[in-house]
RNA sequence: GAGCCGUUAGCUCAGGCGGCAGAGCAUCUGACUUUUAAUCAGAGGGUCCCGGGUUCGAGUCCCGGACGGCUCACCA
């Protein structure tokens, strides 16, 4: 119930979800029986959900989970926090009318209209899609925007606090930022009421006593300017925002965060934000910096198009549980990922459902796959099958026959077809060997010219299998080294121009066994095809 | 310049409280009734970034350095 939560196996070091989720529950410990553990997780609509993001909500939602299992009588929430009063800086690539939001650069991204049309506000829209992304991993969390924050008066009470202490903010503030920019500093960046910037307020007074703040809307960014309005302005219910440090810090105290995972890159953020929070009377939430997610180059992978490996790819090439796995991985170690290196983690996550369905149930606790499952994940993997090898025979039979490939697979392992768990995760596995095959393996393909000679021993070998139906799987081997006896020096060589011409590369399946299985009649086909179009 | 994190096989990464350096991929060799692929079996592969220190013993703990990444914004 309290703090001494003891670990089922000391000996062991404790996974990390569970180490700090014991931290946690320490914290928790004097917390009346009713109060919620509040974990709390960010995102900026400016911009669209990307890899990052899933690990910036699942992440939390991790520690979540074992708090569950060590306090299960604490209640608990995770908010993922939106950001929508942040005023738009840049215009984000692959938007439809760029032009047309460029005219609403430094309004709050609350205020901005959908530029694909269909949702209430440029914010509306990305946080739609952040819901569509999320959907999949099955994370529970609910959302909580700035703007309604702000505008329903949830935020005042702290405004207010800010506003009379913006001299002691200031002085925590002053010394990170740049001397050039001290002076003017304010925790508070009030919405100018004639052009509907947030970005370009610059605040020239204080007013303690009347909730309000004065201002000039004068500053430029990017390539907005501000409206050269003065005037003062109330910094409640939606009049004004509060700066980045000051912001982490007034919901901090508003919603009463406990926990807050972040990238590494806000440590010293977090550390402003945690004085500013004690000023205010609160507490600092437990903080945890993760590394970032690193290209292949080992650059930093951003939001901007083509640089890292995308959500979407990923799925693509790798089923949802597997992303899960990835993101559950050591947290405070950089981690490379692109997309050669996503079989690698496919079979680990393989080898991990195997050994995970075999562990008794107490063992089960400190494995990933603890956090990983889905409702419908396979819930073990009766299969010596790896992914690498499924992707090599797809490769290798350069064929999207999915009734071939299993063909194949059963022969390789019967167990894999008797299990209907089993079933359904190999299916999965190869659309996602497919996919990749299509998308990497084939365009890469050389066309195959054959020459008169080889054109007519392909010859050879079409007649010899359309007068061979039935042939068996020895039969037809037999037959293309006669072939190759006839007109090579050394009969293996037919094989690379049999290859060549049915799978556009050098190697491929035993010829005997893929032709019985494709039928003789169709195999031939497939070679006059290849001949015709070549 | 300051702060934080990292550096283990060719590549991606594991290495509980200090106790004989590991896996997967890649490479090489062999097997699968004829020189092809999958697959299977086996092998090679290391200055654990460098230098000190503590210790009977250091990849692991401490100090110093090199290299790489991220931050140090009126961006969240």
């Amino acid at each position: 119930m309290t703090a001494s939560a003891p670990g089922a196996s000391p000996q062991k070091a404790e996974f990390w979800p569970y180490a700090e989720a014991g931290k946690l529950a320490a914290r928790a410990a004097g917390y009346p029986p009713e109060r919620s553990v509040v974990f709390e997780s960010g995102f900026g609509p400016s911009g669209l959900p990307h890899l990052g993001t899933m690990g910036e909500v699942l992440r939390p939602a991790y520690v979540r989970q074992a708090f569950a299992a060590l306090e299960p009588s604490r209640s608990s929430r995770l908010i993922v926090f939106i950001d929508d009063m942040d005023g738009l800086r840049k215009v984000p690539e692959s938007l439809p009318d760029r032009e047309g939001v460029a005219a609403f650069l430094g309004r709050p991204v609350a205020q901005i209209p959908d530029p694909f049309g269909c949702c209430s506000s440029f914010a509306g829209h990305m946080i739609g899609l952040l819901r569509v992304f999320l959907a999949p991993a099955e994370v529970d969390y609910e959302l909580l925007r700035a703007s309604e924050m702000y505008s329903t008066g949830r935020f005042d009470e702290v405004l207010r606090r800010i506003l009379v202490l913006h001299g002691e903010i200031i002085a925590i503030v002053a010394p990170t930022l740049r001397e050039q920019n001290r002076e003017n500093w304010s925790p508070f960046m009030p919405v100018c009421p004639a052009c509907g910037q947030v970005n370009s307020t610059l605040v020239t007074a204080h007013r303690p006593e009347r909730d309000s703040v004065e201002f000039s809307c004068q500053r430029s960014f990017g390539g907005a300017h501000g409206c050269g309005f003065r005037g003062e302005r109330s910094v409640l219910g939606g009049g004004a925002k509060v700066q980045w440090k000051v912001d982490w810090a007034l919901r901090w105290r508003v919603l009463g965060v406990d926990y807050e995972l972040y990238g590494k890159d806000l440590i010293d953020s977090a550390r402003i934000s945690g004085r500013i929070v004690r000023l205010l009377g609160g507490t600092p939430p437990l903080g945890f910096p993760f590394e970032m997610y690193l290209d292949e180059a080992g650059h930093k992978v951003s939001k901007s198009i083509g640089r890292g490996v995308g959500v979407e790819q990923w799925r693509r090439y790798a089923p949802i549980e597997v992303l899960k796995y990835f993101l559950i991985l050591n947290p405070q170690r950089a981690r490379k990922l692109f997309l050669e290196s996503i079989p690698q983690y496919v079979d680990e996550y393989l080898d991990e459902l195997r050994a995970w369905s075999a562990a008794p149930e107490d063992a089960r606790r400190n494995s990933p796959l603890t956090f990983v499952l889905q409702r419908n994940s396979a819930r073990r993997f009766a299969s010596q099958l790896s992914f690498a090898m499924i992707m090599n025979l797809v490769g290798a039979l350069g064929t999207d026959d999915r009734q071939l490939i299993r063909a194949y697979l059963q022969r390789y392992d019967q167990a894999t077809g008797a299990d209907p768990e089993t079933e359904a995760l190999v299916s999965t596995l190869v659309e996602c060997a497919i996919n990749y095959y299509r998308d990497f393996v084939e365009p890469a393909k050389q066309r195959f010219e054959p020459s008169e000679h080889e054109r007519a021993h392909l010859g050879e070998l079409i007649a010899w299998l359309k007068s061979h139906p039935d042939a068996e799987a020895d039969e037809i081997e037999r037959a293309v080294y006669e072939i190759g006896r006839l007109h090579y020096d050394k009969p293996g060589k037919i094989f690379p121009v049999v290859y060549k011409a049915l799978l556009g590369q050098e190697r491929g399946p035993r010829l005997g066994s893929f032709f019985r299985l494709t039928t003789p009649a169709r195999a031939a086909e497939i070679l006059e095809r290849a001949l015709e179009t070549s």
